[in-house]
RNA sequence: GCCGGGGUGGCGGAAUUGGUAGACGCUGCGGACUUAAAAUCCGUUCUUCGCAAGAGGGUGCGGGUUCGAUUCCCGCCCUCGGCACCA
């Protein structure tokens, strides 16, 4: 230990004292427990930017402090090496995919070990290597054979930019989920996931993680997943005898002010029946152009004008046996329910938007409760009512209550026959078709004669060719590549063509985590003994912006791995944290803007890392926000967290040779002065506070109170050369918990300071430094001040021992000279005092 | 529109879940050391009145419960995020 604090000196000497020693290496161990610390794996963009130094940095607090707390940790990092921008890159500048991948991967590898982030580098696992993407291709073929992965066509979410498909997830709101652009709609063939059969676990098994994800994310998940219920009924065709519309509803209790029945342009039953269709001259051009409208991208949000077109057919309402008009409309989804509606337009303001455009009849049937007495208003309907109430004009059910009867209506559906209770969600089938070369090919084989046959799991890996020019035009670049393509069928050996789209990039992230407990396994993703020690993951640590796309896929993966025998839970993560996102100003602006090469306001952690040192940059990012805000990055900030760690690193240089001097028992310390016992009150109260606050995710007011530690021994007034033995024992005491307090927030000045005490080279975990033992009875303070109010109002503060009973404090109040100030000549009504904590007098007049 | 999270000094944020509001840090201001600067250290920094001791006000707004409310309840306002023709 120098005498001077220089990071970069001690930074590197303790990345190569972890690297040559293998600190972070883990495997199973039967007498520890296990702790499974996990960040999303990062996309290899050549360079780390500011919330990848934020998710890690938390990530490795974590496993530093459960490790100090002995802890069997696994902390492994990847990367998710498949993806567009090697692609780009590719059609650009000719630079071939991998080769540029590799190259990004061993840059920012370098950075994320000048971060010294505590990972367990023989774990590392790379998405677009084959020894990974094998696996990718081993899990579709088992979904295959359970009928979990599909093929069909039907429009899909295609983004123009991108020049390829995209799931739901990654094109909510209309937009690109990587380059942010409208998508389009267009019908194209795909591999499909069956996530749908997973949409009620999905929703159910919410409950095992609810205490240890955020309310938002399960929120988001919830929504997307979108459950409603309800019921299908059925209208006769009035045109073709025996043939029925299905509509869904969830608002059967409105059935009598059906006045019409909508269908999607895409309705089997038009297309089946387009030259019985009485309007057949307005409706053909009414399917063109809806669905050219859907083609379209649009805006985010925008919400089409209401069209539609009377097809002249005629449907029977179930309940009353009226006749009602079937319409064509483009509001109605063919992806959602069944693709029809009843349209109410007194009860549901679509369809009152509708009726009113094109005229048509708009009924009350459900009367407000909240109206009294007046169960049937009259006059025409100014908007559509969509709250329960009672029903009205319903024939045998009017007068029931409208919520009641939901149930009850559906069930004599049921009984007749023209209907059933029913569950509709909004989740669909996960796409995962890519028109793209830079993922893992899907293992299926197209044979004339056998049709569509599974790769054999012994031809696995699929393997991507290497030399492949890739253009950027046309369908996938696979499909030019006669060499990979032209196969001979598994089956028949005859002629046939290999599959030539990948796979989502998200197929990778949904298990890699189970891959770190076994990454070199070449018989099975992840061995069944090893994944049940180290999954589930106790902690992850991430991005919001992955809430409904990588984290609902993993939860899903998960289930199917449980399904096929591989893990033994429903749930892959136990406790999750999203944190915040780092931003920073836009130069003469008063924006705060998330950090960003094209915004102009990114940071480069590498030029941090060099002016101010791992350690300070570390802190900074943990200290200036709690890990769920939004982070702003300032420069004075980073300041403040080199000052504190110099000031520590001088605490520690100051005394490091006397308290070597210092006994090493307790007993042997002799009395302890006021002043040392003060601080020995502070170094254990810091205890307390860091292990409620650590578990409690609160790494900002952890290092809050380091900082009061520090500042504590800083006011210690004894000098070294002078102290007596007591003294040196609590300054020991006191330096050696700070150090080991602060190595997860700066581990390599940590190491360097408990060289420096212990004097020994083995480093933390080499010397098996443990996280500081807290004992109360230290923590306790010998006296008390205790505020006294009057009438809620603080008058003045007495002294009190802790244990002083409650008499004896409302004594010491009452007799305060500045309490009787305010006491005196009035009626004292009642006196309230809390122990160790206040107390407060009541009076009149 | 629906769902969810938030509103506390100049700023980031604390407050042991009903008990001293503003911990810790940043910034600013004043000072020490220095020929000077950097670095470091000390003081100060919610607000109003006051030379001071002290007194009043204060956690988005209005009510309520309570000896006591940033915290609980009712009614508003603002703001951020997600979803959005989902029947």
């Amino acid at each position: 230990m120098d005498e001077k604090y220089f990071p970069e000196q001690i930074e590197e000497k303790w990345q190569a004292h972890w690297r040559a020693t293998d600190a972070f290496a883990s495997a199973p161990k039967s007498d520890q427990p296990k702790f499974y610390c996990l960040e999303m794996l990062p996309y290899p963009s050549g360079f780390l930017h500011m919330g990848h130094v934020r998710n890690y940095s938390i990530g490795d607090a974590l496993a530093w402090y459960k490790r100090l707390q002995g802890f069997n940790v696994l902390h492994p990092i990847g990367w998710d090496s498949f993806g567009q921008p090697a692609e780009q890159a590719a059609i650009k500048r000719g630079i071939n995919p991998r080769v540029w991948t590799e190259d990004n991967i061993a840059h920012m590898r370098g950075q994320l070990q000048r971060l010294g982030i505590s990972y367990d580098w023989s774990r590392e696992i790379f998405a677009h290597r084959p020894e990974y993407y094998r696996w990718d291709q081993w899990f579709f073929l088992k979904m295959f054979e359970r009928g979990l992965a599909y093929k069909k066509m039907t429009p899909v979410n295609w983004c123009p930019t991108c020049e390829t498909t995209l799931s739901n997830e990654q094109a909510s709101g209309g937009i690109c989920w990587r380059c942010g652009n409208p998508v389009e709609k267009r019908d194209i063939v795909q591999w499909f996931l069956r996530i749908t059969d997973y949409a009620e676990q999905l929703l159910n098994d919410m409950q095992e993680i609810e205490a240890g994800w955020p309310e938002r994310v399960l929120t988001m998940q919830r929504n997307w997943i979108g459950r409603s219920e309800g019921a299908f009924l059925d209208f006769a065709m009035m045109d073709f005898p025996g043939e029925k519309i299905r509509v869904f509803t969830t608002r059967i209790d409105t059935i009598y002010g059906a006045t019409a029945v909508v269908v999607a342009a895409e309705h089997p039953l038009i297309a089946a029946h387009v030259d019985k269709i009485p309007n057949r001259d307005a409706v053909e051009p009414f399917i063109v152009l809806v669905k050219a409208e859907k083609a379209q991208a649009k805006a985010p949000g925008a919400e089409e004008e209401k069209l539609g077109v009377d097809t002249g057919l005629r449907a029977i309402n179930p309940f009353s046996g009226e006749e009602v008009p079937v319409w064509i409309g483009n509001y109605v989804l063919m992806e959602y329910g069944t693709g029809a509606v009843m349209s109410v337009p007194g009860h549901d303001e679509r369809d009152f938007e509708f009726a009113t455009k094109y005229g048509m009849p708009i009924r009350r049937v459900i009367a407000s409760l909240a109206a009294g007495n007046e169960v049937t208003p009259r006059g025409p309907m100014a908007a559509a009512m969509t709250e329960y109430g009672v029903m009205i004009n319903s024939q045998e059910w009017s007068g029931t209550r409208s919520d009641e009867a939901k149930r009850k209506m559906s069930v004599f559906a049921q009984e007749h026959g023209f209907g059933e209770a029913a569950v509709t969600y909004r989740l669909r089938d996960w796409g995962i078709s890519r028109q793209r070369f830079w993922g893992a090919p899907i293992p299926i084989i197209y044979c004339d004669s056998c049709g569509t046959v599974p790769v054999p799991e012994a031809d696995l890996p699929v393997r991507l060719p290497d030399d492949v020019k890739i253009t950027g035009v046309g369908e996938s670049p696979l499909a030019s590549v006669p060499e990979f393509f032209n196969v001979t069928c598994p089956t028949c050996g005859g002629v046939a063509r290999r599959e030539t789209d990948t796979m989502d990039t998200f197929v990778d992230s949904s298990w890699y985590f189970f891959r770190y407990c076994d990454p070199h396994n070449t018989d099975a993703p992840v061995g069944k003994e090893i994944a049940a020690y180290w999954t589930p993951v106790d902690q992850y640590i991430g991005g919001i912006d992955h809430a409904v796309m990588h984290l609902l896929y993993t939860r899903f993966w998960t289930k199917v791995m449980r399904d096929i025998g591989l893990v033994p839970f429903n749930e892959p993560v136990k406790r999750l944290m999203t944190q915040g996102m780092v931003t920073n100003l836009i130069e003469g602006t008063n924006d705060w803007k998330r950090m960003s090469k094209s915004a102009g306001n990114g940071v480069d952690p590498d030029d941090m890392i060099g002016a101010f040192g791992a350690d300070s940059v570390r802190l900074f990012v943990l200290f200036a926000a709690p890990v769920e805000n939004e982070l702003r990055w300032q420069e004075a900030g980073i300041d403040g967290a080199k000052r504190f760690l110099q000031r520590v690193y001088r605490h520690v240089w100051r005394w490091r040779a006397s308290i070597a001097n210092a006994p090493g028992e307790e007993s042997a310390a002799g009395d302890f002065s006021a002043e040392a016992r003060s601080l020995r009150r502070k170094t254990h109260q810091t205890i307390a506070r860091l292990t409620a606050d650590m578990d409690k995710f609160q790494l900002n007011t952890s290092i809050a109170a380091l900082m009061e530690l520090s500042n504590e021994l800083g006011d210690f007034k004894v000098e070294p050369g002078a102290a007596a033995a007591s003294d040196l024992y609590a300054v020991r005491e006191a330096l050696q918990a700070l150090v080991i307090m602060l190595t997860p927030f700066a581990p390599h000045i940590a190491e360097e300071m408990w060289a420096g005490l212990t004097g020994s080279n083995a480093g933390l975990l080499g010397s098996q430094a443990k996280w500081p033992a807290f004992n109360a009875e230290l923590a306790v303070k010998e006296e008390l001040e205790i505020p006294v109010q009057v009438n809620g109002k603080l008058r003045s503060r007495i002294i009190a021992a802790p244990d002083a009973t409650k008499e004896a404090m409302e004594a010491a109040a009452l007799a305060d000279e500045k309490v009787r100030t305010y006491t005196d000549g009035k009626q004292i009504v009642k006196v309230v005092v809390v122990p160790q904590r206040l107390v407060n007098i009541v009076v009149k007049g």
